[in-house]
DNA sequence: TTATAATGTAAGTAAGCACTTACATAAAAT
DNA sequence: ATTTTATGTAAGTGCTTACTTACATTATAA
């Protein structure tokens, strides 16, 4: 059939369908009949490319799993002063969370039907993401820069004030709750975060 | 029918059968008639108490509502010192939304399908809370102990970082991830916290 | 004791679900 | 030109769902 814009192929569109359709519905909400339809396919092509609408859904997750932008950024980071690195880490970890807030969305509501599944998935993202920022840490206490503290825990100390930010403003409250600014946010947080592991100071 | 233990009325247990069962499986997942065979009860009972599934869900949502305890620890934390009191909070913090575990799934696994009644229940949880954690960093700043900072982001921050640990380590890990010790967590924390916001040191 | 209220059993309805079968059409590959 | 591949239409199967109806049973209250 002669459509508009077909540089996609059938089983992307299904896919790009159904991560909308399953994070905007969940998995028990959103039909195989709908997802069809918004793909403009019939219902039957859905279950030729794809055997069952669990594989379907476990294709979804695999597909759009994360990458994150963050490793590419620390070369830049190392030459930056500790309060801007911090403020710059803060905007892409954002960022990248809020480019797959589709996916993070069907990973809470699906969390206790398909643990194993999501669990690999937040783990090795979170993990990765983790260390990352401990091991910019880990540099920035050799160079005397940061006081000794244990980096993983900053790390999560750090990463957790954003992840809590982003799950409040973004996440539950979209657009509904009061607003709040999040270049600000970013600001006084880090602004705390430096001021309680940067070196100087007592003890 | 004579059973064992039936201090709680009909009405309550299938209340509570409810709240489990929408929090393992989600509103779709979990059905009326899974609810009224765990509440030992007729399937048309419980439609005798409730007009329709989606009411019954709204009154479970409404039963168990939040009613954070940290308003009476306030007393007793104005004579701690200013580290002992963010670690009571912190504690009693995790504490709260461990025992409201099931609710907070719920909430995110229906937040989408729901938005108006969660965001408004989510809405007055965190707001409250975070006023409260606000007005004892004011009174502290007051007597000098603490530096001048925004205490509303101070304390959107202080509990982001306990709110992401017990999302990432209580509800998306359960057991499955690597253990990280609460306390130590919490220690941990807090360090960080009270030198980054506690009055001495440079700027 | 009798009336009333709460529950149970049993059967069923209409709708929606995932998924299938059978056959037609159109384009692409051979 | 013919086969192969991707899609469509249409109808339907068997299952589960939320919810209902009709009637029987039990316990409480009058």
């Amino acid at each position: 059939m002669g459509d508009s814009k077909d540089t996609q192929s059938t089983r992307d569109r299904i896919l790009e369908v159904a991560l909308k359709l399953f994070s905007q519905k969940g998995y028990l909400g959103a039909t195989t009949k709908e997802i069809a339809k918004e793909a403009r396919i019939a219902e039957v092509t859905l279950f030729r490319h794809f055997p069952s609408k669990e594989k379907l859904f476990e294709e979804v997750i695999n597909t759009h799993s994360f990458l994150p932008a963050l490793k590419e950024l620390m070369p830049e980071i190392a030459r930056m002063s500790y309060e801007k690195a911090l403020t710059e880490i803060a905007k892409r970890f954002l960022e990248t969370l809020s480019s797959r807030k589709d996916l993070i969305q069907i990973m809470h509501s699906e969390m206790q039907r398909y643990p194993e599944k999501i669990h690999k998935i937040y783990h090795a993202f979170i993990d990765e993401i983790f260390k990352i920022l401990a091991s910019y840490f880990g540099e920035m206490q050799k160079r005397k820069i940061l006081k000794g503290f244990d980096t993983e825990f900053g790390a999560r100390a750090f990463l957790g004030m954003f992840f809590s930010y982003f799950n409040v403003h973004e996440m539950m409250m979209h657009k509904k709750y009061r607003h709040v600014d999040k270049n600000i946010t970013i600001r006084e947080f880090v602004k705390i975060f430096v001021r309680g592991t940067i070196k100087g100071g007592k003890q």
